[in-house]
DNA sequence: GACCGCATGTAACGCGTTACATGATTAA
DNA sequence: TTAATCATGTAACGCGTTACATGCGGTC
């Protein structure tokens, strides 16, 4: 069994937070405002409209101006699958794609917000915790260090970016939602 | 043209590391300490490092003491190549294989190092400097960002990650290499 | 009417995963 | 000797890119 899909959840979440687009609408706003977390180009894009459309997720918008632009919209059926992606668990198989989950929630009063926040800083803190502890177990003196040297940056860079992560984190844990 | 293949330079980086290893190592070698930067299956493996046989950057070791086992070692050809790879410079599109390559460089006092550093601090200065104009584009009063409150958050979160690297590097650009 | 830009479409390929297969080594 | 384990191998498929193709729409 391959991997499920996730680029028709992520056209569903854009669809949802701005009711009706093209193709090249969503390039734009992938390659704009998403690209730091996720990246997709039109000869991909393209096909899974299509099957989307076939898949009954999606559909064609009536009275478009141009003859070419296709401009489409989410259906009730997308908008049900959407929903049942948001509320996944998150895992430490699909947490690289708990940003642009993030991105499509528009609304800050969302309860999905601080569910999300939780189980990102547990799942973060375990992984701090391990990267931690294999640098106690490899770096226990100077010399380990300087034997591999390069292990022992990438490791503590790991460390930090997840020290940092744990930080932003728990900054909007402790918001009030309003 | 597609996309030029990376799995063999980090094969070739293992192998010159290390000396002598079979795939079943390799595989252990990603899982257990680059997991955080990189990944590969052994069915992406295997087949890869019959294609480096073929084009001479490794070859068997003689004197295996198991039947089935296959041990690898660098050839010159391949020794080559891989300083190829290491001189090349760092740019946008390379940038994620920056910590794999990082790893494979064990002598702390390499001059690849504080190369890679300095490239790296440029590289994402700019990155934090766009993101920064693009946060104060987006976001200039409190209203615009509970309009758009996810992509506010994954805005504010990409920051606070250059900000984390940036410091890092900084760190590590002003260390003396002995 | 000739030209260019752009939205859409198609093809090929590298990257990475899961599932399944094979034959050698080891354990019972 | 039978069973389990393990290193290696193969197949199919989703993800993402570059390159190339098509055909509408506007500009000169």
């Amino acid at each position: 069994m391959p991997r499920p899909r996730v680029l028709p959840f992520i056209i569903l979440g854009l669809l949802n937070k701005n009711g009706s687009m093209s193709g090249r609408d969503m390039i734009k706003e992938f390659k704009n405002e998403i690209s730091e977390f996720w990246s997709v180009s039109h000869s991909q894009l393209y096909p899974e409209l299509q099957r989307m459309l076939e898949e009954g997720d999606i559909e064609v918008r009536k009275g478009s101006s141009n003859l070419k632009v296709i401009n489409y919209q989410i259906t009730k059926n997308g908008i049900e699958k959407l929903n049942q992606w948001f509320s996944e668990s998150i895992n430490l198989k699909n947490d690289d794609l708990t940003s642009v989950k993030l991105y499509c929630i528009v609304d800050r009063r969302s309860p999905l917000l601080s569910e999300i926040f939780e189980k990102e800083f547990d799942l973060h803190n375990q992984k701090l915790k391990h990267l931690k502890e294999r640098r106690q177990m490899l770096f226990q003196n100077q010399e380990q260090i300087n034997n591999e040297y390069g292990h022992y940056l990438i490791l503590t860079r790991a460390i930090r970016r997840e020290k940092a992560y744990l930080d932003w984190l728990k900054m909007n844990k402790s918001k009030k939602n309003r």
